[in-house]
DNA sequence: AATGAATGAGAATTCATTCAT
DNA sequence: TATGAATGAATTCTCATTCAT
């Protein structure tokens, strides 16, 4: 699918705003009004806020699953290493699409059988299958143990970095860290994660601490 | 704050509607005809249909704390133990309570600076301040570890919790669980995740394994 | 169903703008500018614009039948003298209600599947079944012709009113009846229609002229 | 006025829409999706949606007057010859042109004075111009009766005719139609009908049955 | 204290038409 | 001459809240 130049500005303020104030919660005035295009075009260009949301998805759902194949077909890194990979690859791209993990966060909480959920479902399903296959391969060559129950790994991967990113102002607050610049905390909570989420996945993954 | 019989056939009924489609998803109307109650009533006992929200934060948020300080106060328990219970209590009451933490996780993502925010704001610090404590007496008995990110392993706990709920579904499928009566399969889930999370946390807190 | 003042005209006023405009050419806002209530009215009584139409159909539809059942069970008069009495009852009702009539007419020729069609249908096959047995009581009593079409004499009763009634004004002006007040003309058009009416019906109807 | 074939593409689509669901009921862009043409073609050949429809009116009234002409003009006839004639010819070129005849009949119920009011007026004062001069012929001979009707006697045919057209589906129906092919049935409708007509007018025109 | 009728503002969407090319 | 992108006005309908009782 290839948009032009004014569609993609209409998703990227759709997105943040579904984002910020959920779908429900923003109206196509506030988008148009956002990208400074007219109120028509919604409409014109996605069919209708629905389907507008839909679009967003298959926008920025498209290039995830690329880099994960990649990394699971390496023939030269330790499953340890992968995994350690995968961890960083994931908090990466969950930092640069924090509106659209928002989006996803919450859409997954509604009660509902939209296209949108088929989209998200279909993204998390190859998501898992990727780490399910990474996972078998470690257990295979005896680096990870057995019994790995990977839905509560991508439970502690995925809430643990969600529930971050949304709170990151009470990390802020505690650890006083109120003043520093914002790029430089993102890289600061990253680093953190990182190390957190590596420390656990150990623990979880191999025989020893 | 005294609610009668009414006031809290709404409040339940807006709690469930809340969760399952969001605050701006859910209307004044869907809360009144699922609670059978008249129009106006929202109005005539909350004022509005945010000050319901805010009504429902503090009716849930009321008794939590209690528990938590007994716990933190109890002389004969390891911290460790202390750790371990509070784990499990934090499961039982997310589980009791799902649709009110998923409003709750839901919320959190809205950036508006609203009394909603203020009273979680204040739930997550009291609940961060007592876990503050209970780590750091265990630090001063030598059990735990230095340097403990409280935030982050909050982040742990709640989002993973958290997460698995809202995809449980998925968890179900994939594990082939499908035709597993609900109540059984609730029971599996948090046998499931308190292992899980003990595990997590007693690699994160202590040196051994 | 019983309805209230102002839906009474609220269906008053969408009755004679359907009529006027066609329903697709009325706005609802058309609607209760001429019934002078408030523009969420239609929808709040009413469900919804195409929801109104219907509750016009029902609201018109309910008494017609009634009329014509007595006259068909009456046991004095001749089948012709009901007949006449049946085509005088037709025109009587159509003029009354002109407006709910071109309504019909012209839903009749929309191509759909609604609710609305549900109900003409209905309608005229009541009507339908009564003349049926009208004329077959007649043919019974050796009065009428055998081989009767009752569609046919049904879209000449009908239509020829129908059409009269849609065309009055070219009828005026070929007449040079302009002049005329409206009463005096409806009562002067009334009295044509009926002795042409029933000139066409006898010829149709016995072996005689 | 010539058209091109992209116009009349267009004005045949927009007829058969304007049948179906009305003047106002059809958007520009139904009808230019149905023509597969642009959807600027509406506005660059005929200047807006409702001159599209007077463009129809003029294209289609074109050729009436003519047959109706020679009709009268021939000399070897009977004047009742010639209004057999006359029905045959109406209940042909009606059946021809359904949709055209549909249009009409709608559009006479409108209350407005647009420029198709005036083509529809005009279309049908010459045609009662023409058949008055007919009648006035039979008259004249001694053939008719004196005191005829012209307009109620059009509103018969024109009414009783379109009616037919227009619950055809309830004439299938009553009659047990349904399967016969739609060819057969226009072909028996359109003989019934004549035959019909024939009766009515004959009875109403001549002193005999 | 409690209600249901009523409302004006705002929601998403469709409309006929225009404009730059 | 012909187009398709773009638009502002208007569409129906829903919303949270208020008001008279």
């Amino acid at each position: 699918m290839e948009y032009n130049e004014k569609q993609i500005s209409i998703m990227e303020s759709a997105e943040r705003l579904f984002a910020e104030r959920g779908f429900a919660g923003t109206s196509v005035r506030d988008i148009v009004d956002e990208a400074r295009v007219n109120i028509a075009m919604v409409s014109y260009y996605f069919g209708s806020k629905e389907k507008l949301l839909e679009s967003i998805f298959k926008y920025r759902g498209e290039n995830i699953r690329l880099q994960l194949e990649t990394l699971v077909q390496d023939q030269k890194m330790s499953s340890m290493e992968k995994v350690f990979l995968l961890i960083g690859t994931y908090i990466d791209r969950m930092m640069e699409r924090q509106n659209f993990h928002k989006i996803m966060a919450r859409e997954q909480m509604v009660n509902a059988t939209g296209a949108t959920h088929k989209l998200i479902h279909q993204l998390k399903k190859t998501n898992q299958d990727l780490v399910q296959r990474l996972i078998a391969e470690g257990q295979k060559k005896g680096e990870f143990k057995k019994n790995i129950d990977v839905p509560l790994m991508m439970a502690t991967l995925i809430g643990t970095t969600s529930n971050l990113f949304t709170t990151q102002h009470y990390y802020r607050e505690i650890n006083k860290l109120q003043s520093m610049p914002d790029e430089q905390f993102q890289a600061h909570l990253k680093k953190k994660l990182n190390l957190h989420l590596k420390t656990i996945f150990k623990s979880i993954l191999t025989y020893e601490a």
